[in-house]
DNA sequence: TTAAAACATGTAATTAATTACATGTTTTAA
DNA sequence: TTAAAACATGTAATTAATTACATGTTTTAA
């Protein structure tokens, strides 16, 4: 039998994600559609079975909550061998390089020469999806920390919030280097 | 019904690579193991047999050769239809931000304070990782594109390849700039 | 007051991707 | 001369991930 499990990282970033204050689901679903997205995707589709997987091995529990008249929602949080698991997983380390999978620059790499028609309006389309994406987070990031204070209360979200903002940063500057001007 | 393979980018990284001239399964593999793989990953369980259903739907087209006295290989190409196929997906727009996994980054998203003992030895094993391939891929640059006139004839090459350089010097520029000095 | 958007939770079917299994040849360096 | 590395091609089993199906509640804005 092959080590199960072996990799499988969403169960830590859901531990990671619970450790910060219990959640539903859906919450974790939208952390998703935030920085998370950034550097991890996942649907609720994947998030839903893992929470019950977590649960069973007892990583996890939750207690029923209802808001307003009837709708039910699940809060999940840690138990103390789900704290352990996630402390030891942040400890180990981590050799493996990003894993980027980017359409547009594989497409540009089939471009054989300078003078390619394509190229420009290829570059143009890329450099408006990026500056809408950076324009994103640099609001995300005046909102999510408005002060210092923010800051030093979740130091590794203001991380990587700043690495996703360099990130697009220089993806823009990069396009606009071979943008004919 | 639905869409059948409505994504399935890898069918058409391939076409691309065939476009540039006949290659084997095996020279297919090598590619993403280099530039292709900063941008798109496969390993050749996934390669040959997309070779097979890019040949079931006449999109490429191989040549049995022999090498020395008996090791058999399969030169695949690309029929017309394939061409096709390929300037098709070159021509489409790419509305999509780029995908990334990084392990590294969401653990540092659950690090809470600057204090943290965890966090500079952290950010120390990703600098010497991510230095590391950086001077990888300065020392493919110099090996692939020695004059202009390498870079002229895969100009999408060269694109794709400084692209890849510069988000490792702006890594590493991050990385540094979170490092203790 | 009402329609749309957001909140909320799930499963089924399919596809993508990795890991492991399986086998053999040729070249290179010790 | 020989062992290791690289070349070469595949399939099986498993796991990861997406898309589609399925249903209902609450809040918000027109």
């Amino acid at each position: 039998m092959a080590a199960i499990g072996q990799r499988n990282r969403l169960q830590y970033i859901i531990l990671g994600l619970l450790n910060q204050r219990p959640q539903t689901g859906y919450d974790l679903t939208k952390a998703f559609e935030n920085e998370i997205g950034e550097f991890w995707q996942a649907k609720h589709s994947q998030i839903y079975p893992m929470l019950k997987r977590l649960e069973a091995a007892g990583e996890i529990t939750h207690e029923d909550t209802v808001t307003g008249e009837k709708l039910a929602k699940k809060q999940y949080s840690l138990t103390p061998a789900g704290h352990e698991k996630l402390v030891a997983w942040v400890t180990e380390p981590s050799p493996e390089l990003t894993a980027i999978k980017d359409e547009f620059i594989l497409k540009l790499y089939f471009i054989k020469t300078v003078d390619d028609p394509r190229l420009q309006p290829m570059l143009q389309e890329q450099a408006a999806l990026h500056r809408a994406q950076l324009a994103h987070l640099r609001q995300r990031q005046t909102t999510v920390f408005p002060d210092q204070g923010a800051i030093d209360q979740a130091y590794g979200h203001y991380l990587i919030l700043d690495h996703a903002i360099e990130r697009e940063e220089h993806y823009v500057d990069w396009l606009e280097k071979y943008l004919a001007h």
